[in-house]
RNA sequence: GGGCCGUUAGCUCAGUCGGUAGAGCAGUUGGCUUUUAACCAAUUGGUCGUGCGUUCGAGUCGCACACGGCCCA
């Protein structure tokens, strides 16, 4: 309990409007138990619209269609009262003056936000609405905040992240961000699921967390007295179930990266990983750009989607290029051979005002030159591929070109969406950039990897050939609903705590 | 980590040159009762983010801190 709460109880600090409204609720349990829980809703308001919209005042008064709703009185005017429930809203017609004196005085205290259950008839009012005629009406909850101003909202970022619940009540573009999330996740597990592909869980803390390039938190399991990591990526572990004769397999859970919070980072985010075997990375390439198209069309209706002013266009085919090619294509004046040669590249990075540390080698100063002049200029669904081998450690090297791996990422809007490799099966080649990852956590990395003694194990029995693939929901999502942060299509972003 | 901006009533916001706090909404009371952000009349409500300082006097000026937003690394 934080000392927020403890001080709300206290109701001397509370404020009036508070007060008032305990007030209402301790008349009511003189009379009563105020949080009954014995009545039935029969019917949603986007369903009664979705009847009877259509038919006007008359038509309505001789059929006489009887309803039974509930939800919160989200706005009053005069004898109306709009109640909204998951669906939507309905307004309800209730002239107190038809109710008996004791009533009367009860629904006179009714307030925003309190909770009502109604029956009644559908009929359409003098200026055509659509609305319930109230015959018997009851609180089933007595609200005590009062809610933000019934015509501005809430507009307060922070209190719209921490208060998600007051969020959700008022504004209906959050309502409708996470209804969007939720059916992209249902899109893109039907999708695979069609594919094919097992959904798999394993596990979120690891005593040897890999799989990526980051920080991981650290948590400590009391009985084995062992310190233990939440998973920064759930690869090696999906790839020992590859190993293991699951052919297809996806997760679509949570990753932890102990990192900074920014509009697209959050230290817990969602991804979907999946593996499939006899594949490699222009298979799942295809796969990317076919899954996005449909989950694009089915969930929001069109493949042209409107990401802060500019539209991003899933149905034309997707643009693949290779890295090096991409910096030169979109940076002027660069030319291959300068990015090919070690000592013009890391003069180019300078140049560019990079800090180039001494143990970058070529292909760690060409994709932080990409990373710097190139990715936000990538706004339509953009495959970069031939990833320098250096910075992929693991994914296959390239058969004709060992200095680049089979490797592809997917920038949409100036984001990384997707990362994709031919996965590496070699064992021995795995064991050794194992070796040199620890070489630089040694040196003082603190994102590089552990030596993972029991996947290399693993890779020993065969994995068959296999492309693996990351798409990150949370920004995927961000573009579907157009959300400038991460913040708004998370339901509970991490905040910093409150204190005073 | 750095820069800029913000924090005033439950919500949304004003607040002039430093002179003791304002509006709309909601709330309360009354009226009206087929309205559309309902309306009319009256009315309640504030430790101005926190702390320190300057000053006769600070919402306002200065410093520090907290939280948030945007940009940068």
């Amino acid at each position: 309990m934080s000392e927020e709460n403890g001080q709300a109880v206290n109701a001397e600090e509370e404020n009036r409007l508070i007060a008032q409204r305990r007030e209402k609720l301790n008349a009511l349990r003189e009379k009563r138990n105020p949080f009954p829980n014995d009545f039935r809703r029969e019917d949603l308001a986007t369903d009664i619209h979705a009847a009877h919209g259509e038919k006007d005042k008359g038509t309505l008064a001789g059929e006489d269609i009887p309803v039974c709703v509930a939800g919160r009185i989200i706005r009053k005017r005069g004898p109306f009262l709009v109640i909204q429930d998951v669906s939507g809203q309905i307004q309800l017609y209730l002239n107190i003056k038809e109710f008996p004196e004791e009533e009367r005085t009860e629904i006179k205290s009714w307030d925003l936000g309190d909770i009502i259950g109604a029956t009644g008839k559908v009929f359409r009012t003098d200026k055509g609405e659509l609305s319930v005629r109230i015959e018997q009406v009851r609180l089933l909850t007595k609200s005590l905040r009062p809610l933000p101003d019934k015509y501005k909202g809430l507009t307060d970022t922070e209190v719209r992240y921490r208060q998600r619940y007051v969020d959700l009540i008022v504004n209906e573009e959050s309502r409708d961000t996470f209804i969007v999330r939720s059916k992209v996740v249902n899109a893109i597990r039907a999708f695979m699921t069609d594919k094919d592909f097992m959904e798999v869980e394993t596990p979120m803390m690891q005593v040897i967390p890999g799989g990526a390039v980051a920080r991981p938190f650290i948590t400590h399991h009391n009985s084995l007295d062992q310190d233990m990591y939440l998973r920064i990526a759930p690869e090696l572990f999906l790839k020992r179930l590859v190993v293991g004769g699951f052919e297809r397999v996806f997760e679509l859970n949570r990753n932890f990266r102990n990192e900074g919070l920014s509009t697209r980072h959050n230290p817990e985010f969602t991804m979907l990983e999946f593996y499939q075997a006899y594949a490699d990375y222009r298979d799942l390439m295809a796969l990317t750009e076919d899954m996005l198209r449909k989950v694009t069309s089915e969930v929001l209706g069109t493949g042209k989607v409107m990401y802060e002013g500019a539209e991003i266009d899933f149905e034309q085919p997707f643009v693949i290029l290779p890295l090096l090619e991409a910096i030169v294509q979109h940076k002027e004046g660069v030319t291959m051979e300068q990015l090919t040669d070690p000592v013009s590249a890391k003069a180019l990075a300078k140049e560019i005002g990079m800090e180039v540390k001494d143990n970058w080698g070529l292909g760690k100063i060409q994709l932080e030159i990409f990373e710097a002049s190139v990715e936000e200029k990538l706004q339509q669904p953009t495959f970069i591929t031939e990833y320098p081998t250096e910075v992929s450690p693991l994914a296959r090297r390239n058969d004709d070109n060992s200095e680049i791996s089979d490797r592809f990422e997917l920038f949409i809007a100036g984001r990384e969406i997707a990362n994709g490799f031919s996965e590496l099966n070699d064992s021995e080649d795995q064991a050794e950039r194992f070796r040199a990852q620890v070489e630089e956590k040694d040196a003082g990395d603190h994102e590089a990897m552990h030596f993972d003694q029991d996947y290399i194990t693993a890779l020993e029995y065969g994995m068959p050939p296999t492309a693996g693939e990351g798409i990150g929901i949370d920004r995927l999502v961000m573009l579907l609903t157009d959300s400038p942060s991460i913040r708004d299509v998370l339901l509970f972003p991490h905040m910093r705590p409150q204190h005073d």
